[in-house]
DNA sequence: AAATCGTGGAG
DNA sequence: TCTCCAAGATT
C-alpha cells in the first residue's frame, strides 16, 4: 500500500467520521495539547474530560500552571492514576518558563527534553499543536498497524516496536498533520477496537491483512498474562477528638505508589493498640492491595522528620490529592464517628 | 529489558 | 466478577 494512498483514505475518512468536538481540539494551543496528551496516557477520552475542564478552569496557562504548589496539583489529578504525570506536568511548565520563556520548542528531539514528554507525545505535540511531521505510535495505532501490515510478534517487544515506529515514521505525511495524527487515533478508537473491529465501516479493508485471513481478533498478539501478587498494607485512623473532627494525612514520599498523595499513616505492621475498623481491596497495575484501617489514640505513630503530617476536617479533605479508596472511604468514616 | 506506576470503562 | 486495556514514560 503506498504511502500517498494510505495518507489520502485516512484524511478522507477523518474528515466525514472522525472526532472534532473533544475539549482539546478548541483551540489546539501548545498548552492544551500538552496537558490533554500527558491526561490521555493509558487513560480513556471519556475520563479525562472531565479533569481536563477542571485542569484548564484552575491553570489556565503555562505560567499560572508553573506557579501552582505541588499539593494543588495533585488535588487536582487526584483519580486519574500514574500520578509521577502530575508532578511531570509542573515540572515541564517550570522547565519551559526557564529554557524558553515559556516558549514550546517545535522540535522533536527538544519536546523529549520536557519532563513526561516521551516519543508518543512528541510526535502527538508536533502534529496537534503545530500541524507538523510528527510520527506516533500509541495503542490504537499499534492495533492499527498489526493488523493492516499483520505483524506477528507480540508489541512492546524491541523488534516489534521498532517496526513500528519504522512504518509511523514511514506512512506519517508532511503536511495535513494534525488531521491525519487525529485520523488515526480516531480510526483505532471507533473502528479498529480491541474486539469485534468494525471492519466493514473501515476505508482501509480492501488492504487489511489481517481481514483478508480473518484474524482481526488474534492481531496484535497478546503478552502472556500473569497472576498479580497480593500485598496487605495497614493504615493509621487518627482523630483529634474537638469539633470539628479532623484526621491525620500524612504525605508520601516522592517516588512508589501513590507518590506526593495525601494518606491515612501506613505501617508494615497492625498497630499493637488499635480497634479494627474498615477494611477494602484495591487492585493496581502489578499488584492487589487489601488493607486495613485501624483506629487509635497514639498520635505518634509514623512521625517523622521527612514526611508533612497535617489535620484535615471533612470540609478540607477535597483540596488534599488522596489515594482513590481513601477518597471514597474518608467521608463516611468522618461522618459516622 | 523488564518493572513500575492507577484507575475505571467496557465487554 | 473477571479480563483486557486505555492518545506511555521512566528507570
Amino acid at each position: 500500500m503506498r504511502q500517498n494512498q494510505f495518507v489520502n483514505q485516512v484524511l478522507a475518512w477523518q474528515a466525514n467520521h472522525g472526532r472534532h468536538d473533544l475539549p482539546w481540539q478548541q483551540p489546539a494551543t501548545p498548552y492544551r495539547v500538552l496537558v490533554s496528551e500527558i491526561m490521555l496516557q493509558q487513560t480513556q477520552v471519556t475520563t479525562v474530560i472531565p479533569y481536563f475542564e477542571r485542569w484548564m478552569s484552575s491553570f489556565p496557562t503555562l505560567q499560572s500552571l508553573a506557579a501552582a504548589t505541588e499539593d494543588q496539583v495533585m488535588a487536582h489529578w487526584q483519580g486519574l492514576g500514574y500520578y509521577s504525570r502530575a508532578r511531570n506536568l509542573l515540572k515541564a511548565a517550570r522547565h519551559l518558563i526557564e529554557h524558553s520563556a515559556g516558549e514550546f520548542p517545535d522540535d522533536l528531539k527538544e519536546l523529549q527534553e520536557i519532563p513526561g514528554v516521551g516519543r508518543y507525545t512528541a510526535g502527538a505535540i508536533r502534529s496537534f499543536a503545530f500541524d507538523q511531521y510528527g510520527p506516533i505510535v500509541d495503542g490504537n495505532v499499534r492495533r492499527l498497524f498489526c493488523r493492516l501490515f499483520g505483524i506477528e510478534g507480540v508489541p512492546g517487544t524491541s523488534v516489534v516496536d521498532k517496526e513500528l515506529w519504522r512504518l509511523a515514521e514511514e506512512l506519517t505525511p508532511k503536511e495535513h498533520n494534525r488531521r491525519f495524527a487525529q485520523g488515526l487515533l480516531d480510526l483505532g478508537a471507533t473502528l479498529c477496537t480491541p474486539r469485534n473491529p468494525n471492519c466493514t465501516s473501515c476505508p482501509l479493508q480492501a488492504d487489511c491483512v489481517a481481514f483478508r485471513e480473518q484474524r482481526q481478533n488474534e492481531l496484535p498478539h497478546k503478552k502472556a498474562t500473569k497472576t498479580i501478587p497480593r500485598r496487605e498494607a495497614h493504615f493509621v485512623l487518627h482523630l483529634q477528638a474537638d469539633k470539628p473532627v479532623r484526621i491525620r494525612l500524612l504525605k508520601r514520599p516522592p517516588s512508589g505508589i501513590w507518590a506526593s498523595l495525601w494518606c491515612l499513616p501506613e505501617l508494615d505492621e497492625a498497630p499493637t493498640q488499635g480497634e479494627l475498623v474498615t477494611e477494602f481491596t484495591h487492585t493496581f497495575s502489578h499488584f492487589k492491595m487489601h488493607g486495613q484501617v485501624w483506629l487509635t489514640q497514639d498520635s505518634t505513630l509514623c512521625l517523622n522528620e521527612d514526611s508533612a503530617t497535617q489535620y484535615v476536617a471533612l470540609e478540607q479533605l477535597a483540596d488534599f490529592g488522596l489515594p482513590a479508596p481513601f477518597r471514597a472511604l474518608l467521608p463516611s468514616l468522618m461522618q459516622e464517628i
